[in-house]
DNA sequence: CATAGCCGCCTTTTT
DNA sequence: GGCGGCTATG
């Protein structure tokens, strides 16, 4: 069958990457090149050249880019092409060779909440100071060793003092009542895999075969284990295509090396590298504000920024007193913009942390703004969703003693704390699952009969589901939400919300069962553990989106809002102590800037409510550096006194010059007519200037930027 | 055994 | 400001 690639439609370089069929492929392609067209296309190319879809792995960065990836390439008959993140094919391959991986296939994949339970588990089990080794801390860690395929005896080997003697310890016993749970952490989806390719030349052999060309996207984000898994599964062949950014590098916090990228030649000695620097998203003038923002790393390779599109409006810098005057400012424009025709789908706003949202999404409820925010975990972390999930996880995981405890814990049953702890105790010195501990519960004689019979009633009802946990979820779900007496619990509570919630739940379920290829409840839920963010983000419809810059990656808007210029919050006040994490602060601004196709907006508010406390913020070191707000000495001459005070109002303008306006002169704005001018503060080529406009609106503009005229000039 | 209320803890970004 | 864990009470 023929695919049509449409080549005449590429750059250059764009269809050398895409007829680059043989040997290792190096893309490095700047933001809005139009990489994720030439993955797909160069998918139908090989194609077209005779290699099966069968043969062809494509790896994207998260679930909504492969769902994506799968229909764009549908459409041009690449049907077979297995497309997925990297943990999803890890949990399909972990699965399929868990015999030579040392596991079960019917491992739970634990959150992060699971794994602080386990690791405040370990922490205690290894009875060391909690201070200096507190689980979150202790988790980090381990999660780190993890990353760089470290296990706990060859970390142990390695180190000496105390803290590492220790940390390992910790470590093996965390790995220890991980694989009790028949459980595995994120990382350990990636490391068992890159273990199992490592260690066994029969499925190495077995598996390169079938993935004969390897392609990745968003390389710059792979961490050490994702880079040993692609580089096993294609040192045969070395058919191994990666595209990436060093500039959008924003994931280095949780083990990304942006080194894979850099020494990719190194590593594939006759790779073929193909640059794609122009840009055909942004404006002009987007695209070169990013270019100045990006231009102050220096732990990076020069790359250019081509603008093919032409120049556009200038990038806004607005400054309002507080979050709630900063998320008015933005529904304000917005509320504009639609009416003036623009689709609300087309305009976005991000943020650096998700509690930034509220304000935003309060002021677009009050001014009917239609949005989405762009949160997808937040449903599956809710209470009653984790609690009806609990009781799947244990049907489908018997030996999970997590969901064992949550499952008995979601409601009165006449079970309570002493007897499950009398229950744990009793597992523990049999050595047997929570479960089957339940099952035995004749034997525990530490608790009244009555107790034991109800503790033997719930292990009877749990075993029950499972003989028939075949096929298809949903009708599953119904039947366990009925019968475990949990709808009942609820109803009596009178928690409709959390009825609805769980029958949301159930639906999606019904979605799943008519889209995969074989459901079944094990693949239903090791599929919810890796749903994103991001994967929330539906671009069909006509709402606006607010989402944190770290979702917004990939995504393309005609108009962008960057909310919160603002020290300590971009730069995160957690980054700025570091060179490398500042560096990367900046280049996640770098990838909100270059999200925006036609118009971008950036704010600021002078004060903030942050968690719970009013504080004054100053600007961005950011905003600077892109050409708001002059030089640094701006900091001091502002007005940040012992009371709050409004931006000092220059007196002395008697002599208007260009750039210099008095209060209560008359001016025309392009967009919002004529003002009057309330205040105008004197930063020299910097200065700001409000002004309260005809519509009613006030504003503060940036003087150089704003290209006012005064009235009957 | 269950519940309510209080205290103290953390609090960036996410697969 | 929000949640989890602890305690006191019914």
């Amino acid at each position: 069958m023929s695919v049509a690639v449409p080549l005449e439609k590429l750059t250059a370089s764009q269809k050398k990457a895409v007829l680059h069929k043989e040997g290792p492929l190096l893309v490095l392609a700047g933001p809005g090149s139009g990489k994720t067209r030439v993955i797909t296309c160069r998918i139908a190319a090989l194609i077209e050249s005779g290699v099966r879809p069968y043969h062809i792995c494509a790896i994207t960065f998260t679930n909504k880019a492969a769902e994506e990836m799968r229909s764009r390439g549908e459409a041009s008959g690449c049907r077979g092409v297995w497309i997925s993140t990297f943990h999803s094919l890890c949990v399909r391959l972990l699965r399929q060779y868990a015999e030579q991986a040392g596991i079960k296939p019917s491992f739970t994949i634990y959150d992060s909440g699971d794994q602080l339970r386990c690791m405040k588990e370990a922490v205690a089990a290894c009875q060391v100071d909690s201070g200096s080794f507190s689980p979150s801390r202790m988790l980090e860690f381990v999660s780190r060793l993890k990353n760089n395929l470290e296990d706990a005896d060859s970390f142990k080997a390695a180190t000496f003092d105390h803290f590492g003697k220790t940390a390992a310890k910790v470590y093996a016993s965390y790995q220890q009542i991980l694989a009790r749970n028949n459980a595995l952490d994120f990382d350990d989806l990636l490391v068992k895999t890159a273990l199992l390719l490592r260690n066994n030349a029969q499925v190495r052999t077995e598996l390169s075969n079938r993935f004969q060309y390897l392609l990745i996207d968003e390389y710059q984000d792979t961490n050490h284990a994702q880079y040993q898994i692609a580089r096993l599964l294609a040192q045969t062949h070395g058919n191994i295509c990666v595209t990436g950014d060093p500039d959008q590098s924003i994931y280095r916090w949780r083990g990304a090396d942006i080194g894979n990228i850099l020494a990719f030649e190194k590593d594939w000695p006759k790779s073929v590298v193909v640059k794609l620097e122009e840009n055909f998203r942004s404006c002009g003038k987007i695209l070169a504000c990013a270019d100045k923002l990006i231009g102050s790393n220096t732990r990076r390779k020069v790359k250019q920024l081509i603008a093919t599109r032409p120049e556009g409006s200038d990038v806004e810098f607005l400054v309002a007193d507080d979050e709630n005057a900063e998320a008015r400012l933005l529904t304000d424009r917005i509320q504009k913009q639609i009416a003036a025709g623009v689709d609300p789908g087309q305009i976005a706003a991000f943020y650096r942390v998700n509690s930034m949202s509220r304000p935003i999404e309060e002021a677009f409820i009050r001014a009917r703004i239609p949005y989405q925010v762009v949160r997808g975990v937040e449903f599956y972390a809710r209470k009653e969703i984790q609690d009806f999930l609990s009781y799947l996880k244990l049907i489908a995981n018997p030996v999970d003693d997590l969901a064992f405890m949550r499952a008995i814990a979601t409601h009165s049953r006449g079970i309570g704390k002493t007897s499950v702890d009398r229950l744990t105790q009793f597992a523990k010195d049999s050595g047997m699952s929570l479960l089957a501990a339940a099952d035995y519960a004749d034997h525990l004689t530490s608790v009244s009969s009555s107790t034991r019979t109800r503790i033997r009633e719930f292990a009877k009802m749990i075993q029950k589901f499972q003989q028939d946990s075949s096929g298809e979820v949903a009708p599953q779900m119904d039947c366990v939400f009925a019968e475990t007496g949990y709808a009942d619990a609820l109803k009596n509570e009178a928690n409709t919300d959390a009825i609805e919630n769980i029958n949301e739940l159930i639906n999606a379920a019904a979605e799943y069962d008519r889209e995969a290829e074989n459901p079944s409840l094990l693949d239903y839920l090791q599929s919810i553990a890796l749903y994103s963010d991001t994967d929330a983000y539906d671009a069909g419809t006509s709402r606006t989106s607010l989402m944190t810059m770290h979702a917004a990656k990939g995504l393309e808007f005609d108009h962008v809002y960057i909310a919160g210029l603002e020290e300590g919050l971009l730069p995160h006040e957690r980054s700025v102590h570091s060179p490398d994490d500042l560096e990367e602060e900046r280049r996640l601004f770098f990838v909100g800037i270059t999200r925006a196709r036609d118009s971008l907006t950036v704010t600021y508010a002078r004060h903030r409510v942050l968690r719970g406390q009013f504080i004054r913020s100053t600007p961005s070191q950011f905003l600077y550096e892109v050409g708001f707000g002059g030089e640094k000495v701006s900091f001091e001459e502002d007005s940040y006194g012992i009371e709050e005070q409004e931006p000092m109002i220059n007196p002395s303008s008697s002599t208007p010059k260009a750039g210099m306006f008095k209060v209560g002169e008359v001016v025309i704005h392009n967009t919002f007519g004529t003002g009057r001018v309330k205040e105008f503060l004197d930063l020299g080529p910097d200065s700001i200037v409000v002004v309260q406009f005809q519509s009613g609106k006030t504003k503060s503009l940036m003087v150089k930027y704003a290209n006012l005229t005064r009235a009957g000039k």
